[in-house]
DNA sequence: GCCGTTTTCGGCCCGACTGTTTTCAGTCG
């Protein structure tokens, strides 16, 4: 379920934007982006918080406490709802293309009255900004640039906004009368990095019900079509969601076929007709009798073509077809293997939980060890200083093992300069159980810098991890330009996991990068990279992309026991 | 608009990069 905090961070943040926009106050709306991002963060559901309890939510006061209340009472923000009403929704939409902010998105609007994404993309084509002052030829290129980036996501919607809203509905229909079962299928059940449309199955004898109820939702905004079978609705969000319900008998198959990429159903319907048979979502029939052989699980079906069950994330044509047929498919890595997140931050830097609370949230979530990196000094905004993680590491050794005998690990998130140096000498950074390295700035060095530096970055002893390795922002920024197949070998070489960074924005390695990464024997960590207790559930969307990567648990630095994991961090250093 | 071991005013994470308005505004992390 989208949780009522994710509503009103969304509801603060369009606020701040707003305000933004309108050139009001840059330090209420940066109050108002800091309230957001609490409540986001914040353990408990604000939906069950009266006035004085959502004041203690830091950053939280009077005011947006106010605004909150008046949310969760009527369900609108008086003052958002006026600021709607000056600001048409694509003028902010006009600030999602990277490097168009506030200021420009308004003297668009003001000058050109500008109000959505093709707007501007026309107004460039036509070359009607030629006279508008700040908008030389590099910044149009780049505005160009930044509509494409945009545009090369297509119309998806991260994995992680799909997943809220399949959930939501998989809960409502599950509750319908004459619901046998109730599933998400589609590229969503895949755990691609965005996804399309929304594929909902029902099982049930009558489908009436269903699509009454589909077309019902209060997040339904639009009907697309509605038939017996199958009814397709947008949603408020610009999401289409189609449901299909399907006799119980057919569940299976159902399954089968909803959930496999285009090119994998290719390959199974193939299989199915060289053995005199026919797929379809209703069942495996004998071609000839029009008997059905196969339909009420997926299990059955698979088993009927000759091959073991396929795990959803497999299913793309990647080569799972004929790895089942060798019965060599990978046994790959779930979120029960994972003993441990490697990449967490505290309110020390730009976390917003102590790391008491942080500790506490991973021990509830049954982890054998769990390491806290906050930022090192080199990245300005986070004034880390020496005297500051020494002190974290005193409390935290306290700390140690004291919830649920959870074992603590003490480490750091280096920024990786432009060389390829990190943050502190040599013997600062022996005193940390684990540095993850990463990049934060400089992203443009070019291939033959940009390799030279990932490379000696691994060559550092007491680097561990590459977090997020390619830095990519899905639909915002590519990841920076490296030789990979050098980087990936000298993560190899020297003992440097590459982190699946399960951030939904992120996702970073992809799963296609995993795949090439692995070819060189390279091992991985799955960390969520959480700034708050909520994020720590994010390691779903990492397990996802890993899946998709093919990884076995072996691969997986953090399924390890302690010991292993220990062995590991001493890097060939005895 | 929030916050307070500078507590009811006056600050607010700091620095780098980019393009262009050539002395700095806008954007980003």
């Amino acid at each position: 379920m989208a949780r009522a905090n994710d509503e009103v961070e969304a509801l603060l943040q369009e606020y701040a934007d707003l305000i933004a926009i309108t050139g009001g106050d840059a330090f209420k709306a940066r109050a108002y982006e800091k309230a957001a991002r609490a409540i986001g963060g914040h353990p408990a559901d604000v939906s069950k918080l009266d006035e004085d309890g959502l004041r203690e939510i830091p950053n939280v006061g009077r005011s947006i406490a106010a605004k909150v209340a008046e949310y969760l009472r009527t369900g609108k923000m008086a003052a958002v709802e006026e600021q709607r009403a000056e600001i048409p929704a694509g003028v902010r939409e006009l600030i999602t293309i990277p490097t168009l902010g506030p200021k420009k998105a308004l003297r668009l609007h003001e000058a050109l009255h500008i109000s959505s994404v093709n707007e501007l993309a026309a107004a460039i084509e036509a070359d009607a900004l030629a006279d508008l002052k700040g908008f030389g030829e590099k910044t149009q290129d780049n505005i160009r640039h930044g509509i494409e980036l945009l545009r090369q996501s297509g119309g998806r919607v991260p994995l992680a906004l799909a997943l809220d809203t399949a959930e939501e509905i998989v809960a409502e229909l599950s509750a319908v009368t004459g619901c046998r079962r109730c599933a998400y299928a589609g590229s969503l059940r895949r755990m691609r990095e965005t996804v399309g449309d929304v594929d909902v199955l029902v099982a049930a004898a009558k489908s009436e019900p269903f699509m009454a109820a589909l077309c019902g939702l209060p997040g339904t905004a639009e009907v697309i079509a509605r038939g017996t079978k199958k009814t397709s609705v947008r949603t408020g969000k610009g999401l289409q969601v189609d449901l299909r319900v399907l006799p119980p008998a057919s569940w299976g198959a159902g399954l089968q076929y909803f959930t496999g990429a285009k090119a994998h159903n290719i390959r199974t319907r193939t299989i199915a007709v060289h053995r005199g048979l026919k797929l379809s979502e209703y069942g495996l029939f004998e071609t000839e009798s029009g008997k059905s052989v196969a339909s009420r699980t997926e299990e059955e079906v698979y088993a009927r073509l000759g091959l073991p069950w396929i795990p959803p994330t497999l299913r793309e044509d990647r080569g799972e077809i004929e790895a089942a047929l060798r019965g060599a498919l990978p046994d790959v890595v779930t979120e029960r293997d994972i003993r441990g997140d490697l990449h967490t931050h505290t309110d020390l830097t730009d976390g917003l939980a102590s790391l008491e609370v942080m500790v506490e949230a991973a021990a509830e979530r049954g982890y054998a060890y769990y390491a806290v990196t906050d930022h090192a000094p080199d990245m300005p905004m986070q004034r880390m200083t020496d005297e500051k993680i020494l002190a974290q590491r005193e409390r935290l050794r306290e700390l140690d093992g004291t919830r649920r005998r959870m074992r603590l690990l003490h480490g750091t998130e280096l920024n990786i300069g432009p060389d390829g140096e990190v943050d502190w000498p040599d013997a600062f950074l022996a005193g940390f159980d684990l540095c993850v390295a990463s990049l934060h700035s400089h992203f443009d060095l070019g291939r033959g810098p940009m390799t030279r530096r990932l490379v000696r970055a691994c060559e550092n002893p007491y680097v561990h991890v590459l977090g997020h390795p390619t830095t990519r922002l899905i639909g915002r920024r590519p990841g920076v330009d490296a030789d990979w197949d050098e980087v990936f070998a000298a993560c190899a070489r020297t003992g440097t996991a590459l982190e699946v960074n399960a951030q939904p924005d992120r996702l970073d390695l992809c799963d296609e990068d995993i795949l090439r990464a692995r070819a060189h024997g390279v091992r991985f960590a799955v960390n969520t990279d959480a700034h708050s207790v909520p994020q720590l559930a994010q390691l779903r969307y990492g397990i996802g992309t890993a899946q998709r990567g093919w990884l076995t648990p072996d691969e997986v630095i953090n399924t390890w026991p302690l010991t292993r994991l220990r062995r590991f961090l001493r890097k060939g250093r005895r």
